[in-house]
This record gives C-alpha cells, sequence and structure tokens, in this order.
RNA sequence: UGGGGAAUAGUGUAAUUGGUAGCACGAGUGACUCUGAAUCACUUAGUCGGGGUUCAAGUCCCUGUUCCCCAGCCA
C-alpha cells in the first residue's frame, strides 16, 4: 500500500484483511474472488462487489479471481458467461488466469462428498423436496430426523454411486450433511449438498446427474482456489456457520467469510427478478436498455468504467442495508465525463435563426475549443453561416425576470461566434414562434466585443448550411419514485414506473465534426448535458443517448418559481 | 413468539478504540465565467430512545425501540 493510503481510512472488509496481513495469518497473501451465477446480466449492484473484491486484491498486492458458481444448469447458459466476462473486462479489472468455474471442481467435490459419507457425516435421503420441507419445522419448532438418516456407510456409498450414474429420476433422492435437525439455525439442519439433475451443463454436459448445492460448493471452491476472504452479501451471513462447517470437516484449507451490505440505488430496482420482469413485460427495450441499472445497459448510456469505479469507491462498504442517492451515481458520472469528454454543439428542439446582415452563401470556419479543462484536447472548427439553429428554449418573446437568453431587440453571444441581436420574430397561424431575424456585429468575430460590452448569455448554435441531423434520446429515471417498492395495496414495483423515462428526438441538428463518431464515443453537447453515440447509429443515421444533463441553474429557477405560483 | 445481523445531518460514509463528531452528495448563498456547466468560498443539518460508569461516552455497562435476513432439491 502506498503511504497515501495507509493515512485513508479503511472499510471494516479492508480492516480485516489489513489486520490479517500485519498478523500473518495468510503469510501475507491475498486472494478474493467474485463469483457470479451465470443465469443474468451483471449490474451496478455486482460492481459494488467486483470493485470490492478486486480493489481489495490489488490494494494488497494479491489476486482475484473470477469464478463463475456453475452449479445449476437449469438456469445457466454460456451467454451469460461471455457477458459477464466482457462486463469484468469493461470495467478495468483483470482475472490473471483467465476465468474459472466451480463446474470444473465437481469431480474435487464428488470425492470430497465420498469423504463425509465415510466419515458418516453424510447421507442419502429418499425423502421427496415437500418432505424434506416438512422434516425441516420451522423457524420455532424444531425439525425431526429423516427415516433415512441412519443408513450404513456402505449403503450410502452405493446409493450416492448410483446417483451420480442417473439411476434414480430427478427429485428422488438427495445427498444431505448429518448436522443438527434442532438447530435453531435452519441452514444446519441436515442441508441438501446435492441434488439428481438430469440436465445437460453448458460446459460438462452430459458429465453428471447429480449437481452440488451453493452451500456445499462454494466453500470448496473457495478452499481450492486459495482465497483468504470470501467477501459476500449479508443474506449468507446465516450460512456462514454452514460454511465453516463443512469446510472444517474437511479439514481442508478454510478462508473466512466475510459478508457486506448490497447496493440499493433509488429510482430503480436491482434484483434480477424485477429487471427480468421489465425486459419480458418489454417496459425496457433489453437488457442494455440506457434505462437498465445493468452494466452493459450503463455502458450504452454512456457511463465511464471509471465514473462506476469511482462511485464504488465513494459509497463504501458497510453491514447494513442503505439506499444510495442516485444523485451521487450522477455526481460521479459527470465528474469523470466533465474531465474527458470533448465538447461540441448540438441543437435538440431547433429554431431557425436568419442573420441578415451576414453575406448570402458565406461559410466560416471558426475555433472551437474542445475541452475547457483539458488544453491537450486542442481545438476544432465549426462552420458558421446566415443560417442557423438555436434551442427553442433560449428565446423568449416575453422574457421573465432572470432569463437571461434571446429575446426581441436583446443582444446574446453565439458561442464561438459573434454577438447577435434579434431583430424580428415569424410565427405561424397558431402563433408558435416557427424563425427569428437577426443582426450580427462582425466586429465580435470569435466571440469577443472590441469594445468591451458584456452580455448576460451564450448560446449553443449549429449552423444550417453543415448541420447533421441525428435522432436523440433522452432518458429519466426509469422510476416516478425514490423506491419503486412503495406501492398501493395490490400493486407491484411496476405501477411505479415512469412512463416518461424515454423521449426520442428525431429532429435535432449537430455539428459536422460528430460525422465520425463511433458508438459509445462520448461528448458533452455545451450546455445540455454529456451524450453518447448508440449503437443504432448507421452510415448517414446519428442516434445519441443522454447520459446526463448538465446542473441547470436556471431549470431550478423555473421550477421554484412555479412552485411558488 | 427461534436464530443471525444492524442503527451517526435529507442521503451515504468516517472518528487514532474513552478525548474538539469529520468528509462527500444534496440543498441554499455569493464570487467568477464565451457552457446559467465547471471551479472557488461560505451556510445548512447528525450520534435510535431511556438510564448508568467516568473529569470526559458515538465509543463501555444495563434497558427499551426500530429495521434487515433465514423454513429452495436457487445462488
Amino acid at each position: 500500500m502506498s503511504e497515501e493510503n495507509t493515512t485513508e481510512r479503511l472499510d471494516f472488509v479492508r480492516t480485516i484483511v489489513a489486520g490479517d496481513n500485519k498478523t500473518g495469518k495468510w503469510g501475507g497473501k491475498v486472494i478474493t474472488r467474485f463469483p457470479p451465477e451465470p443465469n443474468g446480466f451483471l449490474h451496478i449492484g455486482h460492481a459494488k462487489s467486483i470493485c470490492l473484491n478486486f480493489g481489495i486484491a490489488t490494494e494488497f498486492s494479491g489476486v482475484c479471481n473470477l469464478r463463475f458458481d456453475d452449479t445449476n444448469p437449469t438456469k445457466e447458459e454460456q451467454e451469460y458467461v461471455d457477458s459477464i466476462i466482457e462486463d469484468v473486462k469493461w470495467l478495468g479489472w483483470e482475472f490473471g488466469d483467465g476465468p474459472l468455474f466451480a463446474s470444473d471442481y465437481f469431480k474435487q467435490m464428488y470425492d470430497y462428498a465420498i469423504e463425509l459419507i465415510k466419515k458418516g457425516k453424510a447421507y442419502v435421503c429418499d425423502l421427496t423436496a415437500e418432505e424434506t420441507r416438512e422434516y425441516r419445522g420451522t423457524l420455532t419448532e424444531s425439525g425431526k430426523d429423516s427415516p433415512h438418516r441412519d443408513r450404513s456407510v456402505e449403503e450410502n456409498l452405493d446409493l450416492f454411486e448410483k446417483m451420480k450414474k442417473g439411476d434414480f429420476p430427478d427429485g428422488s433422492k438427495t445427498l444431505k450433511a448429518k448436522i443438527d435437525m434442532a438447530s435453531p439455525n435452519l441452514n444446519m439442519r441436515d442441508p441438501v449438498m446435492y441434488r439428481i439433475l438430469h440436465a445437460t451443463h453448458h460446459r460438462t454436459g452430459d458429465n453428471w446427474c447429480v449437481y452440488p448445492m451453493y452451500d456445499w460448493a462454494h466453500g470448496i471452491e473457495d478452499s481450492i482456489e486459495g482465497i483468504t476472504h470470501s467477501i459476500c452479501t449479508l443474506e449468507f451471513e446465516n450460512h456462514r456457520p454452514l460454511y465453516d462447517w463443512f469446510l472444517d470437516q474437511l479439514g481442508i484449507h478454510h478462508p473466512q467469510q466475510i459478508e457486506f451490505a448490497r447496493l440499493a440505488l433509488t429510482y430503480t430496482v436491482m434484483s434480477k427478478r424485477k429487471l427480468l420482469e421489465l425486459v419480458e413485460d418489454g417496459l425496457v427495450n433489453g437488457w442494455d436498455d440506457p434505462r437498465m441499472p445493468s452494466l452493459s445497459g450503463l455502458r450504452r448510456r454512456g457511463f465511464s468504467p471509471e465514473a462506476i469505479r469511482n462511485f464504488c469507491k465513494t459509497i463504501g462498504v458497510n453491514k447494513f442495508n442503505s439506499t444510495i442517492d442516485l444523485a451521487l451515481l450522477e455526481h460521479c458520472l459527470r465528474e469523470d465525463l466533465n474531465k474527458t469528454s470533448p465538447r461540441v454543439m448540438a441543437v435538440l428542439r431547433p429554431l431557425k435563426v436568419v442573420i441578415d446582415n451576414y453575406p448570402d452563401g458565406q461559410v466560416e470556419e471558426l475555433d472551437a475549443i474542445n475541452n475547457p479543462n483539458d488544453e491537450s484536447a486542442g481545438t476544432r472548427k465549426v462552420p458558421f453561416s446566415k443560417v442557423i439553429y438555436i434551442e427553442q428554449e433560449d428565446f423568449m418573446e416575453e422574457p421573465p425576470k432572470k432569463f437571461f437568453r434571446l429575446a426581441p431587440g436583446r443582444e446574446v453571444r453565439l458561442r464561438y461566434a459573434y454577438f447577435i441581436i434579434c431583430t424580428d420574430v415569424v410565427k405561424d397561424e397558431n402563433g408558435n414562434v416557427v424563425e427569428l431575424h437577426c443582426t450580427y456585429d462582425p466586429a465580435t468575430k470569435g466571440g469577443d466585443a472590441p469594445d468591451g460590452r458584456k452580455v448576460k448569455a451564450t448560446l449553443h448554435w449549429v449552423s444550417d448550411e453543415k448541420a447533421l441531423n441525428a435522432e436523440i434520446r433522452l432518458y429519466d429515471h426509469l422510476f416516478t419514485k425514490e423506491n419503486p417498492s412503495d406501492t398501493k395495496e395490490n400493486h407491484d414495483f411496476k405501477s411505479n414506473i415512469n412512463s416518461n423515462s424515454l423521449e426520442v428526438l428525431t429532429n435535432c441538428k449537430v455539428e459536422p465534426s460528430l460525422a465520425c463518431a463511433k458508438p459509445l464515443d462520448r461528448f458533452q453537447f455545451e450546455r445540455l448535458g454529456y451524450f453518447c453515440l448508440d449503437y443504432d447509429s448507421s452510415d448517414g443515421k446519428l442516434v445519441f443517448n443522454r447520459t446526463a444533463i448538465l446542473r441547470d441553474t436556471w431549470a431550478k429557477l423555473q421550477k421554484a418559481q412555479k412552485k411558488k405560483s
């Protein structure tokens, strides 16, 4: 650890790791793992776990394994494996030897199971799933022993062998650990270690007819890999005694399980089930819909890996459930994008402006700064001509007090171009403003007035002559409530969906430099927000996603005024 | 009503293990500004309740309250 880090306060997990390093508990080694089940896509909540595990490994000169917990072939698919690998890499983490798989340890697990049977610590049980539930008892009443609990070792060995070979139908038998049916911890009431599943596994094919349960498999996986700190979420706290029990019975390398609280965010849901429901019900357009908290969705929305990693660092880690304000995620996003995004000009809702005293047919190439926060980003040329577009909301015929922008008779600056004064307003038959006439001051070329006069506003604009058309997708919170689960009776979280979370603008004008943008390229559209090019773009058709808006004091003012009246 | 966890400004998170409750986000005010952005300055607001020990308690003791997790052959 660097000197800077030693003064930094450690979260409770890192405190444990640092303490172990100090006492030499693991011989100075730190090995963690991120163990997703390949049955769905990763989301921002997983990012918290990923950054914790990979982050700790990095900070303590250790390693972190990406290991797929693929012990349930009925739910898992290669597609998910691929996307998870992509997402972890995109976040910027490296997992040395490539991805690992629990299924690679099936034989070892099987041998360990036989060892437990021989020790009289496991038995084959013929109880059905329903009977098992009955025998387990309840939270307040202890369970009762299975009638098969005292089978001989030989019989258990024989039966288990046959289970493995596929001699019995699914659900007819299980292998259970012989622990304590009276334990107040239900996980210790003879938990199932293996179930019979005649299913094809995405990696082991039809080699196995029995598959290990999580509790049995996970500790062994950790043990085999020499994991030192097995970091998982809070709901596994009740499982720790079982994790410990299996490893103790086997007498093998015994990592320390540490539990932390999973991430919750306002205005969104995080469970795989609910996310899947949004996709299947067509409430969003797939897992990578830019409104989704999935990593693929955030990526498509325009999030940078740095922003997400920084967010994960900022939120910390603890042992109690908390809900993080989405505003914090957005802050981390803007913080990074502000530093890294090239500025360009784009007009979302164009209002045509004719500059009456500008020469017909003339096009000037004006210098514009690519990133005021990064001199090395250089400059570019933007074309200016007689007809331009400005934002509709940058003009008001009857401006209220604090409105600084264009109005009849008022002078404003066009960014990097000229000062203009509005001389005339053209309306359609419904009274809507459809066109403005202005005059410009040639002496203000570039945006500065030689006489030193000031204007209160600077507007972004795009030249009609060279403008590119674009479709721009504006996104808002997926849900109308901070907590989507806060519903009326008989309604579920989907009743809180924000029906205005997507607005598609098709008549947008963007500056010509955007012609060579590639999908996922990020930009700041000046005065509007951060945007990124969507995959849906094709030659001649630009589609942008709005990643985030810029902070907007004027909008805030308006909102406050509206509230007052 | 069994067991396992947890409670610090609106939100999130620290507090050298008993010694001035700090930081970030948000909100507000002002400065600056060729982005009403960014930046900078300032302001706002907190130890779940009640007892106790102590010169001194977020921290230790007692007690109460509230919240989360567990009865898959899911992970």
